[in-house]
DNA sequence: AAAATCAGCAACCGCAGTGAA
DNA sequence: TTTCACTGCGGTTGCTGATTT
């Protein structure tokens, strides 16, 4: 037995949207708001229309400031770093990129940037050989950078109190407390992830975790603009996941070792994102049909060790998801 | 020129989370 | 505490135009 359908599949239209739908459902909305309540909308807007079907239309399509064509660098540069550290999850990269919507971006990753990103390593590949002994060297330098990074750091790991406006910060390893996730449950509710994932910190903590940094800005919830940290994530077994294509033929970069990943010391392995280990365990990131799912050795040269990180590393990477919110409350 | 294949993307499906009753 | 309607999201499908054979 399943949940009875949102509405009467054999008394509602699908397919494509014609241009009068499109006018009615965004003059009504305009005017009167959703009132909250998809289901009903249909019937008031006078539309044959299921209400999550009209809901699809206005986010995806109809809203002001929807942004369609092409996506700029920079924009690829973000959705590729987020990927590689949060894996599919559209409507927080969404929020990085006013205007462009989960679906968009989904699809052009599926359809494009994948692929983008997969001939890129495969130049590489045939450009710049892999040697074992590079990355064990490299790996240990890192991991000893890393030790260090944290000891002058203990601010990051050991700021219990925080301030009432919190915004959230997503690391790809849990944070050394995990309890500074459950000191924040009241804004975890608002947000759907587990607690092993995620840490909160306050504005402030963030400016000043950011002021190092050389990466383009973010805007805040409240305007204010904060740096997005570091030029990629900073896990405590020092793999650092690039910040995506530009900076991806700089780099020495190696692939991630799964061995050496999985036999990190005990306090570095329980920090690495389980997802991760998956992923690595697995060797397959999970996309979507069969034909489309890429292998983890065939992305993880995204996955590097570049030595111009230790200058200016901060070990999270932020990113915001209340204006993408935001915008869906409208 | 026609058929087959591919690529892009809009739209749908169904699950999980949430909150009200 | 439980139930259930509703929302939001990620995965998937299928249509359409472009390209290749």
């Amino acid at each position: 037995m399943g949940r009875a359908p949102c509405c009467d599949k054999a008394n509602v239209k699908r397919g494509p949207w014609s241009p009068e739908e499109d006018s009615k459902l965004k003059a009504y909305i305009e005017q009167h708001g959703t009132g909250g309540n998809w289901i009903t909308l249909p019937q008031k807007v006078g539309l044959k229309r299921c209400g999550k079907s009209c809901r699809l239309r206005w986010l995806n399509y109809l809203r002001p400031n929807i942004k369609h064509g092409e996506f700029t660098d920079e924009e690829d540069n973000i959705i590729c770093t987020l990927y590689m550290s949060i894996g599919s999850r559209w409507s927080i990269i969404a929020a990085q990129l006013p205007g462009r919507t989960d679906n968009d971006i989904k699809n052009y990753w599926n359809t494009r940037l994948k692929k983008k990103l997969l001939l890129c390593n495969k130049q590489r590949k045939d450009q710049r050989p892999r040697t074992g002994s590079y990355i064990n060297h490299n790996k240990l330098e890192m991991m000893k950078e890393h030790e260090n990074f944290f000891a002058t750091h203990q601010t990051i790991n050991n700021a219990y109190s925080w301030p009432s406006q919190q915004i959230l910060f997503s690391t790809l390893i849990a944070p050394q407390n995990h309890d500074l996730a459950e000191s924040s449950s009241a804004n975890s509710h608002n947000f759907q992830y587990s607690s092993t994932d995620q840490v909160y910190f306050s504005q402030d903590q963030l400016c000043q975790i950011s002021s190092t940094n050389q990466l383009p800005s973010m805007n805040l919830v409240n305007g204010n603009t904060c740096n997005m940290v570091s030029n990629g994530y900073y896990p405590s077994n020092g793999v650092v996941i690039n910040n995506g294509l530009q900076e991806y033929n700089n780099y020495n970069s190696v692939g991630l070792d799964h061995d050496a990943l999985n036999s990190t010391s005990t306090t570095h392995s329980q920090q690495v994102d389980k997802s991760v280990l998956e992923m690595v365990n697995s060797s397959t990131i999970s996309t979507t049909s069969q034909d489309q799912s890429t292998s983890w050795e065939e992305l993880s040269p995204l996955v590097n060790y570049p030595p111009s990180v230790f200058e200016t590393v901060s070990p999270y990477y932020v990113f915001e998801e209340q204006r993408y919110m935001g915008l869906l409350k409208q």
